[in-house]
DNA sequence: ATATAATATATCGACCATCTACTTATGTCA
DNA sequence: TGACATAAGTAGATGGTCGATATATTATAT
């Protein structure tokens, strides 16, 4: 199934903050790890992406350290700041709460 | 704990056809039974549900009925029509099929 | 030999959905 | 009298995602 692309909408911080949680990653293979860990749900586009990648490091959430990889264009990893593994934290209750609310009116709650 | 607009972005619309479900309500209505089935978590604002409603009406999921209500403004009342019943049940599925790949990237899912 | 796909990062304009702020109008409570 | 709840609505701003495009190298297939 394909989802719709607003559902993702303010939820791409949040995944790719905590899949930096296990170790730097550069973008390329966050689309693919991200692809993988939801078999196939999200498929993070470039143009998202990127520009993300820039915002979140310029609010200090991550840091960018490259990696001279020969001829080929460099690698840039990213690293998850402290400031970056609150505002994780954060995102996370914010998204259980979020998540949490929508299935209460599914389940026709209270 | 209030969370972030665009985290709604694309929920709204299953929420709306959700309250219509149980029954037939007016938009200030839905926002009030949202709010309270949602324990506070969900605050629409005026501004992005009647937009919506008009919207949906135009795809034709919901119908609306005019309720003459004395001197005061009439209430709109909406009706999910069976087309609004499919969708609802599409949108739905979509919605959890979107949750579940959430949560196995954030339990850090294989 | 040549074309295509995969790897890798990046920008730009279009699009869509929500928000804030404002408008209109009545009834109620202090 | 003034504020708040009820009730529906519009307009403009904002923010986030996408498609398209660019660039460059390497691997694979025809």
């Amino acid at each position: 199934m394909t989802i719709d692309k607003s559902l993702l909408a303010g939820s791409t911080a949040l995944l790719v903050l905590k899949l930096l949680e296990s170790g730097d990653k550069y973008g390329y293979q966050m689309v693919e790890e991200l692809r993988r860990r939801s078999d196939q749900t999200f498929e993070l586009k470039s143009g998202t992406l990127y520009p993300l990648l820039h915002s979140l490091e310029q609010k200090g959430y991550i840091e960018a350290w490259e990696e001279d990889v020969g001829t080929a264009r460099p690698r840039r990893y990213y690293h998850l700041t402290d400031s970056g593994r609150r505002q994780l934290a954060e995102k996370e209750d914010e998204w259980r709460t979020y998540a949490g609310a929508m299935f209460r009116v599914l389940e026709g709650g209270a």
